[in-house]
RNA sequence: GGGGGCGUAGUUCAGCUGGUUAGAACGCCGGCCUGUCACGCCGGAGGUCGCGGGUUCGAGUCCCGUCGCUCCCGCCA
């Protein structure tokens, strides 16, 4: 015997006359005192039971796990139901077994905008949702249709290690003590970058992964303390080799799930457009509002803030602001690192005829300018930009997927004024610039590549370094030692300087990219067991503190916390 | 590290400028009902208004602090 014939979807016409057994949750109960009608569903959708008053039938309520068998039957004429895909069959119950009792649920499946936590907490129950169901479902249809790209292009999967060795660099790692070696920690891996580099000089031609990656940082709606990424990595290749592949799993992907991929070859932009026109590295360009530059034209202005600014930068604005709204701006614009926004309206009258000729602000609109080191006036245009066009619902309900190219290979830390990497230690500089001066290499572009869709980042790849003085030079220019590089990427010199093939891939956020195909607007509706923003698993209650026994096994100990917990 | 929003029955929410006993819907419990499908009808239980302090004759409402969730900036090679 088995649990059942059929999922609670499938009853058709077709089956009438048939005895089947069937199995599911009580989706809801109308008890017509000798008659009770339940709805019977499973992951496939839901069957109408239809049950004579016994104490059985009496006892079910919401949620409990039942077993009924009975013969289909064909409803009768104005008894079929078209909102339901087995609407015009239901099952004559003659033998119902309860399977499983559910007490009262802390929140209703069928009830929106429920509190996340609450969700998290129970999220077992949050899966039964059509909402959950098919958002984990897409989530493995589209890992699926890319592994199914990565199969058919010769890739193969290569397990890299979890724990490896820890970075300063880059993200803060999560610490793995060893007991083993009590004083001693391994890192989660934040990437298996070095390690599919190895696998090129190692001879793997084409590997990949589905790979899990941990960072140690705050979260956000598109981001986890862990993750996963396609990460490729391929020999003997260019950019557009790489590129190419990545669209091709794109495609793959919006195949496997039933939609029709983005038209290809995707749009190129640079690096230096997207800050100049988008004020970002990832740039929503699915509508215009784009930056525009007023330096040259105030550079003799009346008006002493253009005057003296080393940037003015402007978008001009759809629409008109109040008092109120333009201070809100001003607010935001302040946190974001700007001095202050200015609306042309406000201060046409320090500007000159041609001044406000060249900035050709349509009646109705506003232009607002940010003066400030090009750096800050990009950035909060840029974030400005973003704002008022969801605010004003200007984004068009389209899929842009485009590349951003070019990128500096080095970028200068404000703070120390040292030289540190854009992208990682590892992407190659653009052919013909693989010698720079150490001291100042701003100038060197990087074969570093972005995946953008919709203004999210997807993910990122390059060209590699497989010249070891290339490593060496750029490991210096970070200000590294000698020592200290052979002493934290000395096998990475080791494996450079013994044959490795010139290569390149990609590293692109699973969740992301399913997010954006499920039109959710978070990650954590993608994740079966996600972590609220504050770090903590709700269902688990994790993490929690070890005993100081434990700890000292390990050769740790934890430092006393401040109890802030109300006295 | 910083800024914004939210926190009222199990759930989703309402509660105007401070004013009797804090409401609704759904859910839950009891009763009735043989064609409903968000069944219907009758009755009922259920609240430390996140927590602490303050102002006030009086606080869900105002102020301060704190905790939690959330969005964002920093951060995320």
């Amino acid at each position: 015997m088995s649990w059942r014939d059929l999922y609670c979807g499938e009853p058709r016409p077709a089956h009438v006359g048939k005895r089947l057994t069937l199995a599911g949750w009580v989706d809801t109960r109308r008890d017509h005192g000798g008659l009770v009608f339940v709805d019977l569903r499973d992951h496939t959708g839901k069957v109408q039971l239809v049950l004579k008053e016994t104490d059985v039938a009496k006892e079910l309520r919401n949620e409990f796990v039942i077993q009924a068998e009975g013969e289909v039957v064909a409803r009768g004429p104005g008894a079929v139901n078209p909102n339901l895909a087995t609407g015009e069959v239901e099952l004559q119950v003659e033998t119902l077994r309860i399977l499983s009792r559910s007490k009262p649920l802390p929140f209703q499946l069928d009830e929106e905008n429920v509190d996340e936590t609450t969700r998290l907490r129970y999220r077992w129950l949050d899966m039964r949702t059509e909402r959950m169901q098919r958002n984990l479902r897409l989530h493995h249809t589209t890992v699926a249709g890319i592994r199914r790209v990565m199969d058919d292009l010769g890739f193969i999967d290569v397990w890299t290690p979890s724990m490896t060795r820890g970075t300063p660099e880059g993200a803060r790692d999560f610490l793995v003590p060893v007991r083993l070696q009590p004083g001693k920690f391994f890192a989660l891996a934040q990437s298996p970058q070095l390690f599919k580099q190895l696998c090129m000089i190692g001879g793997l031609d084409r590997y990949y992964q589905i790979a899990t990656c941990w960072r140690d940082e705050d979260l956000r709606a598109d981001r986890q303390f862990e993750f996963r990424q396609l990460d490729l990595e391929m020999a003997f290749v260019e950019r557009q080799d790489v590129l190419d592949v990545m669209e091709a799993a794109v495609a793959g992907a919006f195949e496997a799930v039933g939609r029709t991929p983005p038209p290809r070859p995707f749009p190129h932009i640079s690096y230096d457009d997207a800050m100049a026109k988008y004020g970002s590295d990832k740039p929503d360009i699915r509508f215009g509002m784009e930056i525009q530059d007023a330096t040259e034209i105030t550079r003799d202005s009346e008006f002493g803030v253009f005057k003296n600014a080393p940037c003015v930068r402007y978008i001009v604005v759809p629409t008109t602001f109040s008092r109120s709204e333009h201070a809100r701006l001003e607010a935001l614009a302040k946190e974001w690192g700007a001095k202050g926004v200015a609306q042309h309206t406000q201060i046409s009258k320090f500007l000159s005829e041609r001044e406000l000729e060249s900035f050709a602000v349509p009646e109705g609109s506003t232009a607002l300018f940010v003066a400030d080191e090009e750096r800050t006036a990009a950035h909060v245009l840029g974030l400005l930009r973003l704002h008022l066009a969801r605010e004003l619902d200007l984004i068009p309900d389209t899929d842009v997927f485009h590349w951003v190219l070019e990128f500096p290979l080095f970028e200068q830390d404000e703070e120390s004024g040292g030289w540190t990497f854009m992208h990682h230690a590892f992407t190659a500089p653009v052919p013909g610039q693989e010698v720079w001066d150490e001291s100042d290499p701003g100038h060197v572009k990087g074969q570093h590549y972005d995946l953008v869709w919709n203004g999210w980042e997807l993910g990122s790849g390059s060209i590699r370094i497989h010249d070891v003085d290339v490593q060496e030079r750029v490991f210096r220019t970070m200000g590294m030692s000698d020592e200290e590089a052979q002493s934290k990427f000395g096998f990475l010199l080791d494996a450079l300087a013994m044959g490795a093939p010139p290569h390149g891939g990609f590293a692109m956020g699973i969740e992301r990219f399913v997010a954006l195909l499920a039109g959710e607007p978070d990650i954590r509706q993608i994740v079966a067991f996600p972590k609220v923003s504050s770090g903590a698993d709700p269902l688990t209650g994790a993490p929690t503190p070890m005993p100081d026994a434990v700890l000292a096994e390990l050769g740790i100990a934890a430092l006393p916390q401040e109890d802030s917990s109300p006295a």
